[in-house]
DNA sequence: CTTAGACGCCGCCAGA
DNA sequence: TCTCTGGCGGCGTCTA
């Protein structure tokens, strides 16, 4: 594993009787080297607790050098969903080192059930956060002080990021790409796992079709195509109803099925996704890039931009452009 | 930042 | 009876 001097360190936190597949995910998006991409990639690193060399759920063993010391030195932490047990009572060893992690500054993000240990720590205290929705009224009862939202795939608080159950850690992982490197790094990413390439976190967990998306039954997806290759007209919900024959009101119906979000909402978020790759990989001025995404105004384009990546389409485009370069993530 | 008018969302309900 | 459709109206959001 290259190590090199200045990249961002990763810790993923590993214990006994750890879910496989919810490991699996940080060491995809993290763990391979990707410096043909973007240089340096991420100092990535299994961190155990006790025992020396934990059992994962599934009987994989983990050996790894790397123990509670590295993840308190880490820049971000990853807590995927554990065993049960140890997610309701965990040992103070682990949470005194999650604590002292964020205090330090690190970031610290949950997958699925990992929600707990950032509970338990108090990390999550007076914040937003979610988790798998079938552990939502049992979290909340256990952690009232948390602001729970059990319907988002995953939440952003700047240093503390959770997510639901296990493809919802994928979109965060993917999502703390976007962060650190933008959003070109991030969908060629999600190219090469041949996932689809974004979605939001405030998009419902309860999604009727949820991978891959909709195919022939609801018929959307050739329809979501050719929205996205037409942002820069102007789309009602009308039109786009239209062209699937389908009445407005049916139309919303299918797309909420299929999508998990709505019309409008989507079509902001794929305005905004382009706005970001036009931002990171060209000189036009915002106003410009405003009129090429739909969003006319630079005015407007501002408001969304904002509303999705929490900094304005200047500081984007001052972190981001030139793709390939070195990013100082705490510009972000 | 405020504002007016347009537009979008969604519960409701009748009809297929 | 059950499920799906699509029109209506109120209210919230978006745009200029």
């Amino acid at each position: 594993m290259p190590t090199n001097a200045g990249a961002h360190r990763i810790a993923v936190l590993v214990t006994d009787g750890l879910f496989d597949f919810e490991l699996a995910v940080p060491t995809e998006v993290f763990g391979i080297d990707r410096s043909d991409i973007v240089a340096p990639w991420y100092d990535f690193r299994l961190c155990a607790t006790g025992p020396p060399r934990p059992r994962t759920h599934a009987g994989l063993i983990v050996d790894t050098p790397y123990g509670l010391d590295d993840l308190v030195d880490a820049d971000t932490v990853v807590v995927p969903a554990c065993d049960r047990a140890f997610g309701i009572a965990p040992s103070p060893d682990v949470l005194d080192a999650l604590r002292e992690a964020h205090r330090r500054g690190a970031r610290i993000a949950s997958i699925c059930t990992g929600a707990y240990l950032l509970a338990a720590a108090g990390l999550l205290d007076g914040r937003p956060a979610t988790t798998h929705w079938m552990n939502a009224v049992d979290f909340a009862h256990r952690y009232p002080e948390v602001r729970l939202d059990p319907d988002v795939l995953y939440v952003d608080d700047g240093d503390v990021l959770t997510s639901a159950g296990t493809s919802a850690g994928i979109d965060l992982c993917l999502h703390i790409v976007r962060r650190d490197f933008g959003a070109a790094v991030a969908n060629t990413i999600a190219r090469r796992m041949v996932i689809p390439a974004h979605r939001e976190g405030g998009q419902s967990q309860y999604v009727e079709l949820p991978l891959p998306p909709p195919r022939a039954d609801t018929g959307l997806a050739p329809l979501l195509d050719w929205a996205v290759a037409h942002l820069d007209e102007p789309l009602t919900v009308a039109d786009l109803a239209r062209r699937v024959h389908q009445s407005p009101r049916t139309f919303a119906r299918r797309f909420r099925d299929a999508t998990g979000t709505t019309p409008l909402h989507w079509l902001l978020q794929q305005r905004v996704r382009l706005a970001q790759q036009l931002l990171e990989s060209t000189d036009e001025p915002v106003e410009r890039i405003a009129e090429r995404t739909g969003f006319g105004t630079a005015a407007n384009l501002r408001v969304h931009f904002a509303r999705v990546t929490s900094v304005s389409p200047k500081t984007y485009r001052h972190v981001f452009s030139r793709r390939g370069q070195g990013v100082d993530s705490s510009d972000v």
